[in-house]
DNA sequence: ATTTGCATGTCGACT
DNA sequence: AGTCGACGTGCAAAT
């Protein structure tokens, strides 16, 4: 029998049908079924990060003969298992979270304290987190013609969606007596962010990690 | 000893380390590493869905002593195993993936063919997925009097990027000689993405999956 | 091989 | 509880 009190890693065959946000089903088959400690839940397939079907935090779970039964708010997750092949129980599993290094506010930090090698002209000041309608700006310089240099950074390779949020922030922040010029700082960029950028008069500026 | 030929899942005492396009630590603890046929590997925590490191597809797994080392092509996972604590291969892993119904495309088709109850006008030609510079839009009316009605469609609540996305597509379709009115369909839609439509002229269709 | 846009995205932070 | 933006987003389809 399986106790769901605990945490467990489930192999077994069995089918499992999603109704929620979509509706789903997974035909019968042989799947990893991970039951943690915060209460939620998922079934691996034998490829994929992703799970196949997944229940977030203190989602209920429920055994009823050979069912399990995930409940949310408004999801409900049912397993139909026909046959343990091995189960374990995780005792005391770690809830420790990973410490990042590499993050979007080193390259600001570079940007911040390189400026003059990045971008030309006579400043007044240079902003970090300069506030928008839209959200705050990575970095603004404001040049002594108030001209707006607005940088926004993304720790890898620049998309058209990053260009088209620092689009809003240049709107937000032109005015009818300001310049702005925008720009992308990244390590990479892609192709038809390229075009965006240009299309728009902005710039990229190319910027990596020190080692 | 670990056989990490066949795909298993493995709880143990260990330390992670990733290099790649970021870097990351995770500390000493207990914790539940998957091996997929398919190269991939992932370390969960006792905490949320998502892994707590990963590696993704045609990943290559080696062994040397206690570590365990997944690479790709610019990344690389070293697991410190200390102790391992439960051990099971996974044998005939289903491969099947879900089957999902209510999709973008059905209410893409509900809109299509329900045209009328939506829009109103006069309407030429009514096209799916209209080619455009930054992409496909779901759905393009074409009013007599050469107005176009653009329809971006999503399953869940529409928010603000959704909204720019519209814009995007606007914009392209624009020319000197056409009008164009944009569209968001969803079942819901956040506040923030409300303000959006309004202050750029556009419109929200309430959408509803039929039961 | 690279790029794009979707996702039952998940998740954390803030209102 | 709802909203918003970031993510080592993952992932498949299109190019």
């Amino acid at each position: 029998m399986i106790d769901i009190s605990r945490p467990f890693s489930l192999f077994c065959r069995c089918e499992v049908i999603y109704d929620g946000r979509a509706y789903s089903i997974l035909e019968e088959g042989n799947y990893l079924i991970i039951s943690k400690g915060d209460g939620s839940i998922q079934i691996h397939g034998g490829t994929n990060i992703q799970p196949r079907n997944y229940q977030g935090a203190k989602s209920k779970l429920e055994l009823r003969g050979h069912l399990l039964i995930s409940r949310n708010k408004k999801e409900i997750i049912t397993i139909v298992v026909s046959k343990i092949i091995n189960i374990a129980y995780l005792r005391y599993w770690s809830e420790a979270e990973i410490n990042i290094k590499r993050t979007e506010q080193e390259l600001v930090n570079k940007l911040f304290d390189n400026w003059g090698n990045y971008i030309d002209g006579e400043f007044e000041t240079i902003q970090r987190e300069y506030p928008t309608e839209y959200g705050p700006v990575d970095l603004v310089g404001i040049e002594t013609n108030k001209t707006y240099h607005v940088i926004e950074a993304k720790r890898r390779r620049g998309t058209v969606a990053n260009c088209t949020q620092l689009k809003r922030y240049l709107e937000a922040i032109t005015t009818s007596t300001n310049l702005v010029k925008g720009y992308l700082a990244s390590p990479q960029i892609s192709d038809n962010a390229v075009k965006y950028l240009e299309k728009h008069g902005c710039k990229w500026l190319q910027i990596d990690f020190d080692i």
